[in-house]
DNA sequence: TCGTTATATTGCAATATTACGATAAATAAA
DNA sequence: TTTATTTATCGTAATATTGCAATATAACGA
């Protein structure tokens, strides 16, 4: 196969997962670091950044987009890119819903 | 290729890139989550809980247990599956640190 | 208009992932 | 030992992802 069977997952589960796969490569983790680093929302100097072609960035960066992760605003003849804070507080939130909850129910594992 | 370049990208970079890919398919987010449902850490219920076969369930399990997110205890003819806490808690301070940073530091993008 | 710069898209090759049937391995019970 | 039960592994097909060269597109300045 290779097609994931989403459709008998929660939406909730689906929409998660997908947010999740979006930082799910290191190239784009480090896009969202380097975003996080500079203090204006750089553009395209993230090509210069990684060691991975244009296109390869370019198609990174639509895929944090598509995801909602990030944001591009038009800037001439470069685009903008930043960090969409929504999707991160959704993560963070998600992530610290679980980690309270394990705190919760004392999690042994199988005493 | 198909092939990531990780050897190009920080060490951190790499280990949360795979944490987080543990977690970036609608099974293993549901597996994680139906081990923080139930209370005791159920073993193979898990493939009655989800739509896929056993083999894939089995194989899901396996990279959740590579990845460190969870734990299994043989016992018995049965194997006891459970969260590992410490992964979580990995993935929650990422979060936690993104979104503090971001935070900090007004992320107006483009303005 | 033409050239330059910045980014996106296309096309393709290499590899990875997802899923499952068949089967193996391990343990428990009879 | 034999049989049933549970989980893992193997083999394989379908699909997705990663990466880049080549090319297209868009916007600016001369």
């Amino acid at each position: 196969m290779g097609a994931s069977k989403t459709e008998h997952f929660s939406t909730e589960q689906n929409t998660i997962a997908t947010l999740i796969k979006a930082l799910s490569h290191p190239a784009r983790v480090a896009i969202i670091e380097y975003l996080l680093k500079v203090d204006a929302c750089i553009c395209g100097d993230i090509v210069d950044e990684l060691p991975l072609s244009q296109p390869t960035v370019s198609q990174h960066l639509k895929e944090l987009k598509t995801a909602g992760l990030i944001k591009g605003t038009v800037e001439g003849t470069a685009i903008c890119y930043c960090i969409d804070e929504t999707a991160i507080a959704k993560l963070q939130s998600y992530f610290n819903h679980l980690a309270q909850t394990l705190e919760q129910k004392n999690n042994g594992c199988c005493g």
